[in-house]
DNA sequence: TAAAATCTCTATAGTCACTATAGAGTCAAG
DNA sequence: CTTGACTCTATAGTGACTATAGAGATTTTA
């Protein structure tokens, strides 16, 4: 009990002003304050922020994490839900390492190309960036002309 | 020649805000203007755009575009530095391809961990967050408590 | 007891590569 | 002469923090 924020910081391995910073986004319930004026914090809220790291460090988005944390907070609720989230969740990181599979598959083409002529001037990784074949459709971004 | 913004970005698959803001961030040349203001294009600007929108559909940033702009610019240099940009970009590439794969194992283990109870309470897979074995070291950010 | 070092506070601005908005000006066609 | 499509600048917002400044609280050391 009557944990400062720096030894929160330390359990938790998240740095203080990002603790700070989840109070703001209301991932992490204001504490209570010393005379000081200090945050102190208790075991709930250990757990409650090792929770948003590990959620974190499985590269979900705070809002994401807002929404396991809403479920969590009433436990009534349907089950489903959370296997929903989770489902959605693999299916995007799935698409983000194809995408960068087939960036790679390009690069590595690109890489190719060069003639090793030492000079810029005839360097076919340039002359390849140049000609735009593909037009817009990225791996990673998006961007539509219109 | 004479090409206003708006054609530029349908010939380039770009939006019009983007060309503006890669003239702010000097990647564009500043355009010659229009009696009324208009910027007016010519095809030298069409083959840069598309070579930075090429660049970034592999996802490169625009500080390492700048750099192979920067060589295009005086082509008497070495072609080594093209070389090792890319390759640097390649290693960087494979490193996200690794780390999203591994988290996607995480979250394939979690997906096996509800129980079909259909409350939240008992679900395994809150739980599962809850427990934080892993400690700050996440797949695609970095934090690190000090 | 005083000074120094460490910790904490708030508020604000910066990161990246755009995106969105507001409000005004320009130009071609009907 | 009005409509509509296009363009201009400037500013703020996105996500998940990070960095900074300037002040106050607490602990350690002399």
């Amino acid at each position: 009990m009557e944990i400062r924020i720096g030894d929160l910081a330390k359990r938790s391995g998240c740095k203080v002003v990002t603790i700070r910073y989840y109070e703001k986004e209301g991932l992490l319930p204001k504490p209570a304050r010393s005379g000081g004026n200090f945050r102190l914090y208790g075991e709930a809220h250990i757990e409650r922020l090792q929770f948003i790291r590990h959620c974190r460090s499985l590269d979900m988005t705070l809002s994401e994490i807002r929404a396991l944390l809403g479920l969590r907070d009433n436990p009534m609720q349907d089950c489903g839900e959370v296997n929903t989230l989770l489902e959605a969740h693999i299916q995007q990181v799935e698409m983000r390492v194809s995408a960068l599979l087939q960036l790679k598959r390009h690069l590595v083409d690109l890489r190719e190309k060069c003639s090793g002529s030492r000079s810029v001037e005839a360097c076919g990784i340039l002359q390849g960036l140049g000609n735009c074949n593909c037009h817009g459709e990225s791996a990673t971004n998006s961007q539509t002309s219109g």
